[in-house]
DNA sequence: CGCGAGCTTGACGTTGTTCAACTAGAGTGG
DNA sequence: CCACTCTAGTTGAACAACGTCAAGCTCGCG
């Protein structure tokens, strides 16, 4: 049986990081001395798989995916909102190598933390590393999440969970214009992008949605919720 | 493109985890005064969705799976051998509570160490965090792998890597007695019992592999290997 | 010897993909 | 201001991969 809560795909981190404020003032200053800020246009890389980490990275505006490329198929793993750290999993493993790439959604803005110069905070700040391992693990839980739905749900229920997702987590509203093409979107609920077109369409059909172009509208979130539930 | 080394689904966490290395003696015997070992028979439930974490659970023998429950579906995140921890992710979360069941696949030896004990030994020694960490981020390097494979790969593709994952991380050995029942089988590739049964065969056929009840030989690892690329 | 759980097989259905064609809108250059 | 192209979006038909269902089989065990 499933527990209270009711499990999605939706993969978008904490709401905020908060960690940093267990640092002390030189530890700030420390990371804050070893930080570069960088933009990212939309659909430009921020980190490419098989890549050698250098840095750990603070979304501080945008939206990203983080998604694994392989030989044809692309699996979107989550999607990262702002005040999130990315890349953590590259802070410590035996090859140094980022696993998974990381992509604009929009135009964002990167605070890169030297790893070297995180690695050391970690080491020396326990109650730090407290904190990192709590944001490592509400992300694992959140993936398990999303794997769980990719897996087992079908399309009908993923779609409509993604589609409550960006309501509830990432615009917060019941209408907002969706910034990602049909050809992201379908990425992101794991199916085709013909898909997602004729399913989007159902969903209109029957009155669940309102779309106009890009912007989408809830009409029933009880109905989306439900379908999302029962796979 | 992938990196060079290929994804699989192959999610058994760390070889061994040697996190306790870096314990000092108090620590060390802080841990081992609040610590109970429990013997789990084959198939019964070590730790249940839902319910509130209380351990933090190390598998001194045995082999277990660690799954997620849905109204009727169920989906293996990971499987877990010998030597290592267990339910990392519920050291701190909001609600507390497993976000996924562990079942013993044979027979095992589950060391329960109290939460609240690795909290405060945790919280005090950053070295040892920093090794949590490192552990948390194999998982979820793995987990990502079988999230992949599970999604992009086609069942044939993931019936191959889960042998050639048995033979390699678990048994250690081209031949081996499969200890799973063909449902748990079917489960772990995430198909139904009856596809698994006419996979197998087929591979059987192709000499691809040979099998005799239980016991499974790999014949032409390169050509699973192929074959679990591929997709 | 007979019972039952797990295993195997076949026929059939469903879901979602693939492929190919068509449409609409956004820029571009004459 | 109008072709012209290019890309994203949309639609339909055919198809493939797996799941479902129902039936039979096997083997260990009482």
């Amino acid at each position: 049986m499933l527990t209270g809560r009711k499990i999605n795909t939706c993969t978008v981190g904490l709401d905020r990081c908060t960690c940093f404020e267990s640092l002390n003032a030189d530890e700030l200053e420390l990371i804050n001395s070893n930080l570069v800020e960088v933009e990212f246009k939309k659909g430009e890389t921020i980190c490419k798989q098989g890549t050698f980490a250098t840095h750990v990275m603070y979304l501080s505006k945008g939206l990203t995916k983080v998604f694994m490329e392989g030989q044809q198929e692309t699996l979107v793993l989550k999607i990262i909102p702002e005040d999130n750290l990315i890349g953590l999993t590259a802070l410590f493993n035996e090859t140094n190598v980022f696993q998974y790439s990381v992509a604009a959604y929009v135009d964002s803005l990167v605070k890169l933390i030297d790893i070297n110069v995180f690695r050391k905070v970690l080491a020396q700040n326990a109650k730090f590393a407290s904190e990192i391992i709590n944001i490592l693990n509400a992300n694992t839980v959140q993936t398990y999440g999303r794997f769980y739905c990719l897996t087992q749900k079908q399309a009908y229920g993923r779609l409509a969970d993604i589609i409550l997702c960006l309501a509830d987590r990432i615009y917060k509203e019941k209408e907002f214009e969706l910034l990602l093409s049909r050809k992201d979107f379908a990425e992101l609920s794991g199916m085709t992008t013909e898909s997602v077109i004729r399913m989007l369409k159902k969903f209109k059909d029957d009155k669940l949605i309102a779309i106009n172009g890009k912007k989408f509208t809830i009409l029933k979130y009880d109905k989306l919720q439900e379908i999302s539930n029962y796979g």
